[in-house]
RNA sequence: GGUGAGGUGGAUGAGUGGCUGAAAUCAACGGUUUGCUAAACCGUCGUAGGGCCUUAAAGCUCUACCGAGGGUUCGAAUCCCUCCCUCACCGCCA
């Protein structure tokens, strides 16, 4: 969430850049402040009072332990009357407090100043493209039709043992599945990243930390008898390792990497968008996170656009680089970047990772801080990306390299999957 | 799942109703000493939210926090209740 010091501070510059998101209740930001300076004078008075019961307590002690009863007994009662004083000034408190937290959540992180202006996904801007398109053969067919044809994806079966979304891979498909993660992997961890296996559900804690709570609860499944999470991506475990920790400020960059199984309930999808590999509700990733010193934030952003770029032309893909606008970028994004490669048996670019800063928004929920040359306690900033996400890299891997000999995997994959063609 | 013992600051650990926001030790940080390292010595050393003061920083002061939430009491780390977690043993089990 946003830090009521910004709110406060830089009242006028919030609302411009929330504009620039697309966000309706920008009327919020003046309630929000409004209900920061009752919240101050209720404060004032609640530590007032106490600090007069804790004063007179005190002196009750004293008295006591001199056997002066009476006395004791007089400001007995002045306590009481704090405390009736006291009791409407703390509900009132509480219900401010919650009312504020309540506020500060529904509004969004603000765009950064590159993020362009627009409303739908035809407004985003083309940063750069790469590689190159692929000349298709006569006979290419879309990667459904290559996964029966080698039999590496069973739809029909996943249907069948759990519903549709769900796939079985199978066979040489499980494989290169496999040849993929590890292959991911191993690039992060050359970069830097410390790779971590985290568990696949998390608590409602961790779930708010990352701001799949409250908002987007419908995306998830949850686990009702337990009251866990199914993640929707590793970034949810994995960035909250850090949650309620203050870092050293020598111990950043944090960099992280982890594959996890993601499991999302996307509701409301359809058509043939959904068709294949090109949405799923459970799918394999491989995401980076990392925890830096918010000077630095964009830098890392820069840094980490360049590290999946690099991962996807080796794979020899055709893909751009997309710099999301306003509304269609994230609830918790102050920058996005989108990498789309292109199926090319299906004519269409296919996102395969997403890059985000999240500024301060995540860490102030998460309250991960480090501690300055000063002493103080400040938030980091945290960012994320796919590096990368496998069914839509499985399908253009399938469809761009196919021929009528079979399908030529990248010579980087080929040491990993023990083979060069399927 | 059952029984028992516990959860205190970065770590170990003292603290059973007021003098405890918390001893002591270790770690960490700053300094003195020193060919270097080590040792020794001195100092600092939780988080958050208010108020005062200040251009600001600093400083002063108040409030809250000893797993979480409730309760008893003038007063709770300390007593009571609920939940969570850890450890030990038993049961089950990849």
């Amino acid at each position: 969430m946003l830090q009521l010091a910004t709110l406060r501070n830089n009242t006028e510059l919030v609302k411009e850049r929330l504009a620039v998101k697309n966000f309706k209740e920008i009327n919020l930001v003046d309630d929000i402040i409004a209900l920061d300076d009752e919240r101050r004078k209720l404060t004032f008075g609640y530590d007032e009072t106490k600090a007069k019961i804790n004063a007179a307590s005190k002196e009750i002690g004293q008295f006591m332990s001199m056997g002066q009863k009476e006395e004791a007994a007089s400001r007995k009662k002045d306590v009481e009357s704090y405390k009736n004083a006291l009791n409407p000034i703390q509900e009132n408190l509480e219900a401010v407090e919650k009312q504020l937290n309540d506020l500060l959540i529904r509004l969004p992180n603000l765009p950064s100043d590159l993020v362009p202006k627009g409303k739908t996904p035809e407004d985003n801007e083309i940063v750069r493209t790469g590689g190159t398109k692929p000349e298709l053969y006569k006979g290419a067919v879309p990667h459904w039709d290559l996964a029966k044809k080698y039999d590496l994806i069973d739809f029909e079966l996943g249907n069948k043992v759990t519903g549709s979304g769900f796939p079985f891979y199978k066979g040489k498909g499980a494989k290169l599945q496999r040849a993929l993660i590890q292959y991911f992997l191993e690039f992060n961890t050359q970069a830097g990243y410390t790779e971590y296996m985290p568990p696949l559900m998390v608590n409602e804690a961790s779930a708010y930390g990352t701001g799949q709570l409250p908002d987007k609860e419908g995306q998830m499944y949850h686990v009702t008898v337990d009251n866990l999470y199914l993640i929707p991506t590793a970034e949810v475990p994995v960035t909250n390792i850090y949650r309620d920790v203050i870092l050293k400020e020598a111990d950043l960059p944090v960099k992280l990497t982890a594959y996890t199984p993601c499991f999302r309930r996307e509701a409301g999808s359809y058509g043939k968008d959904v068709r294949g590999l090109n949405r799923l509700h459970q799918f394999d990733k491989v995401e980076v996170v990392q925890l830096v010193h918010p000077d630095k934030s964009y830098e890392t952003l820069e840094e980490m656009v360049a590290h999946v770029e690099k991962l996807i032309q080796t794979l020899g893909l055709h893909y751009r680089i997309l710099r999301l606008c306003g509304g269609d970028m994230s609830f918790t994004s102050a920058l996005t970047y989108d990498f789309e490669v292109y199926s090319a048996a299906q004519e269409k670019w296919l996102e395969v990772s997403s890059v985000s800063n999240f500024e301060a928004y995540q860490t102030n929920r998460m309250k991960i801080r480090y501690k300055d040359a000063n002493g103080k306690s400040q938030l980091v900033h945290s960012l994320n990306g796919s590096s990368l996400a496998l069914p839509r890299i499985l399908a253009a891997l399938l469809e761009n390299n196919q021929d009528e000999n079979g399908i030529k995997l990248p010579v980087a994959l080929q040491g990993y999957f023990g083979g060069e063609m399927i």
